[in-house]
DNA sequence: CCCGTCACG
DNA sequence: GACGTACGTGACGGGA
C-alpha cells in the first residue's frame, strides 16, 4: 500500500538530457568491445546515475525519483515560433544511437523514466514540481539549466550536478538580477541565442533585470514603454513588443503539462540486481558491473565478447572471409530473425544491389546485411528468371524463391530508421538514395569510404575493392565476374541468385570488417573530429541535393546545338580550304601534322608520345603571328567543346521521372576535401565567355521560383591571409579594399587610385600563383612575360610579404616530417611524394602548399552546407548545387530575400565556432530566372 | 583504355 | 645546373 505523496516526501527530478550530454562530452568515444557500438555516453550516464542513487547527503535523500527526457525536437513551442531551437545542431551521429540506451539504462536502475510526445523535459519537470509542491512535499531539480530556474522557491530547489552546488532563490537572483518569479520576464526581454528565443534586440540580462526591477513586471513595462528615457531602448521595446510576448511564451513553463502517472508511482525503489547486472553486462561495462555486483554481494557475471575488435595493440586475427557461410534470405520468417539479431546488436553493415549505377534510375535488386565475421546474408528481391527472356507479354519474370519487395521493405523499414541501430555502408549515400526512392529513411549511418578518406586522403583512392586488398588482405569477387563487361554486359538482376548472394553478402562483410579496422584508427590518428564534423554529415545533405536536381530548359540547349552545328560546318569548310584539303579538325594528331609538317610552321613541340602539341597555348601563339588556320581551329574547338560536352550531353541527363538533371557528388573524389561532380559534372558549366555563359541560361527555376547563387568572395586568399598571418593582407580584407590592387601597390610602389590595369592583372596572377605554390616558369607562362621578369616579381612579392615564404617553408617542412598536412579544421591530407627527389618532388611540394588552403575553403563550405537544411527548413527553398565556393538554391519568389539573408549568414559564419578567422568572410548573392542571371 | 584538350573553381 | 612545373577536378573525341 503506497502512501500518498505529501509532507515529508522529497522528489528528485533528474534532467536526463543534461546527464547524457555531460556524459558524452566528459568521456572519450568509447565503443562496445564486441562490436564497436558507440557506448561512451551510456557508460557515463550509468556512472552518474549510480553515484547519484548511492551518494548524496542523508538529509537530502530522495523519497521519490524520476529521470525526465526530451521526447523529440518538435514541440508545441515550434507552433508558436517556428525558429525555436532552430540553431541547434543535430546531435552527433555516434550519440544518436545511445539515446534509447540511456532510457534502457534508467529503467535497468529501476528508476522511473519519463518522456512525453510534444513536450520538453522542462515542461514535465515544471508540472511535477508544481504538483509535488502543492501536495506539501519538497522538490530538487537536478540540472543546471537556467530555463528551470523560474521554478525555484516554495519548497522547490535545484542542484547543479556538475558543481554539486545547490541553486536557491539567492543564486537565481545572482544570475538573473531578479527573483525566480520574474525570471521569465527577464528571459523574454534578453532572449537566448542557444534556443533561438528572439527577445528584444540589444537588450541583455543586465538591462532586462534593471527594467523589470524598475517597472515591476513585463506587461507593465511594455504598457509603459513610452516612459523610458533612453530613446533607442524605448523604441526597441515598442517595436518588438509582440516578439517579446512570444519570447515569454517560449520560456514560460506551465504547471499543466498532462501527466499520465501519479507522484506515488515515482517512489524510490531499490534496483533489481539481476536486471541491472544484465544490462551492464550486455553493455560490457566491466568496472560498473563489478561495482554493482559488490554492492549487492552478488558475483559479477563474466562478460563474454562475441568478437574482438582488431587494434594495433592487441590485434586479433579474424577468420578469413568464407563465402560458403552466407545465407540467402527467401522468406519473411528468416528475415525477421535477422532483423531481430540486428536490433539486438544495434549495428549492421548493409549494401544494396541495383540494376544500374545511376541511383536516380536504378531499381533495387537485392539487399545484403552483415552483423559479424561470416554472418552475412543476401535478400534477393528483383532477380529475373534464369534464362527467361520474359513472359509471353514481354515483361521479365521474377526468379523463384524471392519474397515480395513490399514485404521485405516493410520489415526493413523500422530497423533502417531505428535510432538505436547503426547502419554501416561503403559509399552509403548511394544506398540511402536507392532506399529513399522506395520510401525508406536510413539513419544513423557510418561510411567506411569516408573513414578511409578522413584517414588517408592523398594516399590512395577509397573504393571497396582497393580498401579490402590493402587493409583486409582480401581480394573481392570483381563485379565483372558476374555481369561481364563491354557489349556482353548484363544487369545485376540477370545474375543467378546464388551467385549474386555470394558477391553481395561478401561486400557487406568486407564493409563490416573495414569498419572495425578503421573505427579505432580515427581517434588514434586524430581524425575522428574531421570525420564526424566534415565527412559523415555530408551524406544526408548531398543525398537531398542530388535528389532535388535542377530544372533544365532542354529546348534552349537543342536550339543552341543546331546553331553550333551550322557554325562548325562553316568553320570546317574554311579550315579545310586553308589546309589545302580535308582532315578531321578534331584530331590533334592530324592537325599537328598539317601545321608543322605540311605547312611547315615553327613552334612545333613534340611531347612524350611524339605528337605535336596543338594546345590552345600553341595555337594562340601561331594565331598572334598572323596565321588564320590555327585561329579558326581555336574557334572551332570552342564551339565543339560547348556542343559535345554541354548542349548535346545535358539534355540526355534529364531524368524521365523528375524532368530534372541530377548530378552525383563524390565526397572522396578530390584529395583536398573539395567535392567532385559527375554524371553530369555540374561544376564546370561554362561562365568565362559570353557564348558559354548562355548555357547557364538553360539552368532554370520552376514556375513561381527563382534561382539564387551565393558565392564566397576570394575565400582562398582570405584563408591564406589568416593561416600565413600576413598583416597587410588581413588589414586589406578587413577594410574591404581591392586586394589585387593593394598587392600591386605594395609591390610596385604605385597608388591604388588610377592604377594601370596591367599592373593589377600581374598582381592578381601572383596572388593566385602563391596559392598554387608559385614558380617563375608558371607565372611567366600565365602572364606571357619572360621568365626572369616573372622571377623578379616573385622575389619582390616575397620581400613585401615575407610571411608567405615562411608559411610555404613551414608547410613543406611539416609535410616532410609528418607525411601529411592539415587544414585549419583538422582535415588531414597525406603527402606521399614529398620526400622524393627529382622533378616529381616539385609537384608534391606545390600540392602540399596548396592543400591546406584549398582544403580549408572546402571545409568551410561543407560546414555551411551541413547547417543549411536546418537553417532554411521553414523556407520554400532547396539547396541544389555546390561549385566549390558557390551554393545554388531554388526558392519561391516571395522568399528570395529571406533565403539570401539566412543562407548568407550561415555561409559567412561557417568557420565558427571551430575557428575565428582574422579576416571576414564575404558572400555575394545573385537572383534570377536562371543560373546565368543569378551568377 | 590512354591521351590530349578544355570546361570550372 | 638540369630536371619539369602553376593547385584541384570530369567529360569528350580520337586513335591505338
Amino acid at each position: 500500500m503506497t502512501e500518498a505523496f505529501g509532507k515529508g516526501h522529497h522528489l528528485h527530478l533528474i534532467d536526463g538530457s543534461a546527464f547524457i550530454f555531460r556524459a558524452y562530452h566528459a568521456l572519450p568515444p568509447l565503443t562496445r568491445k564486441s562490436d564497436g557500438l558507440p557506448i561512451g555516453a551510456v557508460a557515463g550516464f550509468c556512472n552518474m546515475l549510480w553515484k547519484y542513487i548511492q551518494g548524496g547527503k542523508p538529509s537530502d535523500q530522495p523519497t521519490h525519483l524520476a529521470v525526465i527526457f526530451d521526447h523529440s525536437s518538435k514541440t508545441f513551442r515550434n507552433d508558436i515560433y517556428p525558429l525555436y531551437k532552430a540553431n541547434r545542431p543535430p546531435a552527433p551521429e555516434d550519440l544518436r544511437p545511445q539515446f534509447p540506451l540511456t532510457r534502457e539504462a534508467t529503467r535497468a536502475h529501476n528508476i522511473a523514466c519519463i518522456e512525453t510526445e510534444g513536450y520538453e523535459a522542462d515542461d514535465i519537470i515544471a508540472a511535477l514540481s508544481c504538483k509535488a509542491r502543492d501536495a506539501g512535499g519538497r522538490v530538487t531539480i537536478v540540472s543546471s539549466d537556467k530555463d528551470l530556474m523560474q521554478l525555484v522557491g516554495g519548497g522547490v530547489g535545484m542542484l547543479d550536478p556538475i558543481k554539486n552546488k545547490d541553486i536557491g532563490p539567492d543564486e537565481v537572483r545572482e544570475k538573473f538580477g531578479v527573483g525566480p518569479d520574474r525570471v521569465v520576464d527577464v528571459q523574454a526581454l534578453a532572449g537566448d541565442s542557444v534556443d533561438n528565443v528572439p527577445g528584444a534586440p540589444g537588450i541583455g540580462i543586465k538591462t532586462a533585470a534593471q527594467l523589470i526591477d524598475e517597472y515591476g513586471d513585463l506587461e507593465t513595462l511594455l504598457e509603459r514603454a513610452v516612459e523610458i528615457k533612453q530613446p533607442k531602448r524605448r523604441q526597441t521595446l515598442i517595436d518588438n513588443a509582440d516578439l517579446i510576448r512570444i519570447s515569454k511564451q517560449l520560456v514560460q513553463l506551465d504547471c499543466d503539462t498532462p501527466l499520465d502517472f501519479t507522484l506515488e508511482s515515482l517512489e524510490l525503489r531499490d534496483p533489481d540486481p539481476e536486471a541491472l547486472l544484465d544490462f551492464l553486462t550486455r553493455m560490457e561495462f566491466r568496472t560498473l558491473t563489478q561495482r554493482v555486483a559488490d554492492r549487492f554481494g552478488a558475483e559479477a557475471p563474466v562478460i563474454v565478447e562475441a568478437a574482438t575488435v582488431a587494434t594495433a595493440s592487441a590485434k586479433v586475427e579474424l577468420p578469413p572471409i568464407d563465402r560458403s557461410l552466407y545465407t540467402i534470405i527467401r522468406d519473411e520468417t528468416v528475415l525477421a530473425e535477422w532483423l531481430a539479431e540486428i536490433t539486438q546488436k544495434g549495428i549492421v553493415a548493409i549494401d544494396t544491389e541495383t540494376t544500374g549505377l545511376d541511383e536516380m534510375q536504378a531499381d533495387l535488386v537485392g539487399v545484403s546485411l552483415c552483423t559479424g565475421p561470416g554472418r552475412a546474408a543476401y535478400i534477393p528481391l528483383g532477380h529475373v528468371g534464369e534464362g527467361a527472356a520474359g513472359d509471353l507479354f514481354g515483361g521479365p519474370t521474377l526468379a523463384e524463391g524471392q519474397m515480395p519487395l513490399e514485404r521485405a521493405l516493410a520489415l526493413l523499414k523500422p530497423v533502417l530508421a531505428d535510432e538505436a541501430v547503426l547502419k554501416i555502408g561503403q559509399n552509403i549515400k548511394y544506398d540511402c538514395k536507392i532506399l529513399a526512392r522506395l520510401g525508406l529513411k536510413m539513419g544513423p549511418i557510418e561510411d567506411t569510404m569516408l573513414m578511409s578518406y578522413a584517414l588517408n586522403a592523398g594516399e590512395h583512392n577509397h573504393g571497396m575493392d582497393e580498401l579490402s586488398e590493402t587493409y583486409l588482405g582480401h581480394k573481392c569477387v570483381p563485379i565483372k565476374d558476374l555481369i561481364g563487361s563491354g557489349k556482353s554486359q548484363i544487369g545485376f538482376a540477370q545474375v543467378p541468385v546464388e551467385r549474386a548472394g555470394e558477391y553481395a553478402a561478401e561486400d557487406a562483410e568486407v564493409t563490416w570488417r573495414l569498419w572495425h579496422h578503421f573505427r579505432p584508427l580515427l581517434s588514434r590518428e586524430h581524425v575522428a573530429t574531421a570525420y564526424e564534423v566534415l565527412e559523415r554529415p555530408m551524406v544526408p545533405v548531398l543525398a537531398e541535393m542530388e535528389m532535388a536536381g535542377i530544372r533544365i530548359d532542354a529546348d534552349h540547349l537543342r536550339r543552341m546545338s543546331s546553331a553550333f552545328a551550322q557554325k562548325m560546318a562553316a568553320l570546317e569548310e574554311e579550315i579545310h580550304g586553308l589546309a589545302g584539303g580535308p582532315f578531321n579538325v578534331g584530331s590533334p594528331k592530324q592537325l599537328g601534322e598539317i601545321l608543322f609538317e605540311r605547312m611547315g610552321l615553327s613552334g612545333g613541340k613534340q611531347g612524350k608520345t611524339g605528337a605535336f602539341s596543338t594546345s590552345a597555348d600553341v595555337l594562340e601563339d601561331l594565331a598572334a603571328e598572323g596565321h588564320d588556320l590555327p585561329a579558326r581551329v581555336l574557334d572551332w574547338r570552342g564551339i565543339s567543346k560547348l556542343k559535345s560536352t554541354y548542349t548535346d550531353a545535358l539534355p540526355t541527363h534529364v531524368n524521365a521521372d523528375t524532368g530534372r538533371v541530377h548530378t552525383s557528388y563524390s565526397i572522396t573524389g578530390a584529395q583536398t576535401g573539395r567535392l567532385a561532380s559527375t554524371d553530369p559534372n555540374l561544376q564546370n558549366i561554362p561562365v568565362r565567355t559570353d557564348e558559354g555563359r548562355r548555357i547557364r541560361e538553360a539552368f532554370v527555376a520552376g514556375p513561381g521560383m527563382k534561382i539564387i547563387s551565393l558565392d564566397y568572395s576570394q575565400i582562398e586568399l582570405r584563408i591564406l591571409a589568416h593561416v600565413a598571418s600576413i598583416p597587410a593582407l588581413k588589414q586589406a580584407f578587413r577594410d574591404g579594399i581591392d586586394i589585387h590592387a593593394m598587392t600591386a601597390s605594395q609591390m610596385f610602389g604605385v597608388p591604388v587610385d588610377g592604377m594601370d590595369p596591367m599592373i593589377r592583372r600581374r598582381a592578381k596572377a601572383i596572388n593566385f600563383g602563391v596559392i598554387y605554390g608559385i614558380s617563375g616558369f608558371g607565372l611567366a607562362r600565365n602572364l606571357r612575360i619572360p621568365r626572369a621578369e616573372a622571377q623578379a616579381f616573385i622575389d619582390t612579392y616575397f620581400e613585401r610579404f615575407p610571411e608567405i615564404r615562411a608559411y610555404m617553408d613551414r608547410t613543406v617542412a611539416e609535410a616532410k616530417q609528418d607525411g601529411f598536412v592539415r587544414t585549419l579544421f583538422g582535415r588531414r591530407i597525406k603527402t606521399p611524394g614529398i620526400n622524393q627527389s627529382g622533378p616529381a618532388a616539385g609537384g608534391a611540394r606545390r600540392a602540399a602548399i596548396n592543400a591546406p588552403i584549398q582544403g580549408a575553403a572546402a571545409d568551410i563550405i561543407r560546414r555551411a552546407m551541413i547547417r543549411m537544411p536546418d537553417a532554411i527548413r521553414d523556407l520554400p527553398a532547396k539547396m541544389l548545387l555546390q561549385v566549390h565556393d558557390e551554393l545554388v538554391f531554388e526558392v519561391e519568389e516571395g522568399a528570395v530575400d529571406d533565403l539570401i539573408r539566412i543562407a548568407r549568414d550561415v555561409m559567412e559564419n561557417a568557420a565558427e565556432p571551430a575557428i575565428k578567422l582574422d579576416v571576414p568572410l564575404i558572400v555575394d548573392a545573385g537572383v534570377g530566372a536562371n543560373w546565368a542571371e543569378a551568377h
